[in-house]
DNA sequence: TGCAGTGTTGCTTC
DNA sequence: CGAAGCAACACTGC
């Protein structure tokens, strides 16, 4: 699913494939997926004629900042990724649900199986200040170890939760949360209000690693998701616990196990990451 | 075969 | 009020 160096594999594509172009116009067969405007007419009114100044990523939304203050919302969820162009076909590049037609004769589709995905038309300023809600992109500059501790320090419950909290740190999901705990060595069910300096040490550096680690890769591809090109993620060589419940531990052999946290699967080996 | 599992976000419930 | 549960959806795998 599309995580933050998934996201980032898109946008960082699709900056050199559809950047100054204008919308001409946009088609759906799922008319839900756009939620603002609700009315598909209404958004596709306003969207028409539209030049992308601009592509950038806030956590894991992608912003295309537009002509006339606009800037249009797509947010992949689970199974969303964005095709441009002749792509490599592919079982889940087929759903494809949303159809943007540019002036250069190209589609900018939308492929997503389960219709999860989240599409909104907003004036820029509205939407930076929604934006502010979220928490800190934590491979911007300025996310350096004190600025992560803080963002921590009043933060209770688990810490595989706080790192999958939005508004906590933004962009990290269920996937990269377990492989930052795994090489981290930390228990994703540990209070993250009990954790020491060596383990909060152990978890930022981590982050950062895997993160980096996973972009120069182009992301992970065991679901559905696909740059633009249709092509899959090479993040899946370096994938430690993610899904390997059952399968030995790369570090010490102990069966990976599989627990629920409020509703989704941490995966780590009980022997190294200690509770 | 059928139905639980998949996992993001936002809404509902307690 | 904050945490937990669930819905949205469609396919996979046991």
């Amino acid at each position: 699913m599309p995580e933050l160096p998934e996201v980032e594999t898109t946008v960082k594509d699709l900056q050199k494939k559809v950047l100054s172009r204008t919308f001409v116009d946009v088609w759906t067969d799922a008319k839900k997926i756009v939620k603002k405007p609700k009315d598909f007419e209404e958004f596709r009114k306003q969207l028409k004629s539209k030049k992308i100044q601009k592509i950038w990523r806030r956590g894991k939304n992608i912003i295309f900042e537009l002509s006339e203050d606009y800037s249009l919302l797509i947010h992949q969820k689970l199974t969303g990724h964005l095709l441009y162009g002749e792509w490599k076909k592919d079982r889940v590049n087929t759903y494809i649900h949303l159809k943007f037609f540019l002036d250069n004769g190209e589609i900018l589709a939308l492929s997503d199986l389960r219709k999860f995905a989240k599409v909104e038309l907003w004036k820029t300023e509205e939407l930076l200040e929604e934006l502010e809600n979220l928490g800190p992109e934590p491979l911007a500059k300025d996310f350096v170890f004190e600025k992560f501790k803080e963002v921590l320090k009043d933060k209770r419950g688990k810490v595989k939760q706080v790192l999958t909290d939005q508004k906590v740190i933004t962009g990290i999901g269920n996937i990269y949360s377990d492989e930052i705990l795994w090489v981290a060595r930390v228990h994703p069910f540990r209070d993250v209000s009990k954790l020491n300096e060596g383990e909060l040490e152990r978890i930022y550096q981590a982050l950062k690693k895997i993160l980096k680690k996973a972009i120069e890769l182009r992301g992970e591809s065991i679901s559905d998701y696909r740059d633009p090109a249709g092509r899959k993620g090479k993040f899946d060589k370096m994938r430690k616990v993610y899904r390997r419940k059952g399968e030995n531990c790369f570090r010490c052999g102990t069966i990976i196990q599989r627990k629920k946290i409020a509703g989704r699967n941490a995966h780590f080996c009980p022997k190294c990451q200690k509770l």
